[in-house]
DNA sequence: TAGATTGTTAATCGATTAACAATC
DNA sequence: TAGATTGTTAATCGATTAACAATC
């Protein structure tokens, strides 16, 4: 039954969308949704919703629709969000406080095992019941504690040299906030989340919300 | 010259990554560059290279390439980077205050006037030289001080509400960090940055380099 | 059973790539 | 001038939408 589909990027991004759909949904003790209902809320044409559903599989009842539960369960395990990943925070600065926080808070699955600076200073601090080590260890600490997944919130300037540690070490993806396009080995998996591209585009949406721009 | 073309997003989420490709192509001192030298760099096919920046003008030279100093101003001319914007942040929690440090960080452009929460503890506080204000001020405020982009780190719960209120206080744009589709008048440009979704798809990405999932 | 809605194929639309004439 | 490379049109590819048969 598994064969060796590539998911095209369009569908990857719209998964997590559904899931978050669905889980408001479920909160609400919705039990039951047609495409056609989940297509009002979610936006997309109740066409792609049936067609990227069953990119996976079929999930829904023909004359009845999607059980909610069901549904964003399978959705949860089509992410991989059905088990646990141990990860390490490298860059210990605002942002590496507030992703620790953030992912502390939306924890489910994702546990903080470690954090990582080179700063002397706040090595051997504690933030959220999670350890400041040192930057040395990394790749080491990696190794003896099975971390799946890398979180690197340095500077520009090291963090390609954080994402060789992690690679060295044996993670399986990184989540990178640093404003580059880390290079990584294929069978690791990188997601960034480039903050300085975003609001790059919001100014470009602004500006082309008021004046119409110099467009040939 | 300027028509009503309606610029794709696809385009428009590469915009800022030229600028970044070329912001470093400058600070290295390079002078010009071939759409098929920037194909290489940046990862695009030197046709879509040519394709995107010429629905905005005719910056190269034909039998030259394009001059990288005036291709990156005129980047940042269409990303309208070359105003200020004077912003607000509503929640000053760890990720309001690290996207304050952040974008002061970055600051080329986005000036933080205010920021706000409800918290009587910290109004009033002082961060990085920008007062704590009571969020009932937020959107007097926001006329006084013309604020252009209002900038969400609360929860989920309370993000529309605050999207009602930059939007009654007359903010071009929003920079919306909490995870939810927020509703805001077609005037208004809207951008954000979903931390929780672009989780959930490193970990899908994670989970299909490994073993090929249960896909139909 | 009749009505509803899925799963899936076919048609359309839009974005990317290829090709080449224009021109520096 | 010859070589190089853009600007732009044409061809291709992929993603979205429409349509409908299958079926609950």
């Amino acid at each position: 039954m598994s064969k060796n589909i590539k998911i095209s990027n369009a569908i990857i991004r719209r998964l997590p969308r559904y899931r978050r759909y669905l889980g408001i949904l479920q909160t609400k003790g919705v039990k039951k949704i047609s495409s056609n209902e989940l297509s009002e809320l979610i936006g997309y044409t109740a066409s792609q919703i049936r067609q990227d559903l069953n990119t996976f599989g079929e999930f829904g009842q023909q004359g009845y629709g999607y059980e909610v539960d069901k549904l964003y369960k399978e959705i949860n395990r089509i992410l991989g969000l059905d088990r646990e990943y141990r990860t390490v925070i490298v860059g210990v600065g605002n942002l590496g406080q507030a992703i620790t926080n953030y992912t502390y808070y939306y924890k489910i699955g994702f546990k903080i095992m470690g954090l990582f600076d080179v700063n002397p200073k706040i090595i051997g601090n504690w933030i959220n019941d999670v350890e400041v080590m040192d930057y040395s260890r990394l790749e080491d600490y990696i190794k003896e504690a099975s971390i799946a997944i890398g979180i690197i919130c340095v500077n520009r300037e090291n963090a390609q040299d954080v994402a060789n540690h992690l690679v060295a070490g044996g993670v399986k993806g990184i989540w990178n906030f640093a404003p580059i396009d880390l290079i990584v080995p294929d069978n690791v998996a990188l997601e960034s989340v480039h903050l300085s591209d975003s609001l790059h585009t919001l100014s470009f949406l602004i500006k082309n919300k008021n004046q119409r721009t110099n467009i040939k």
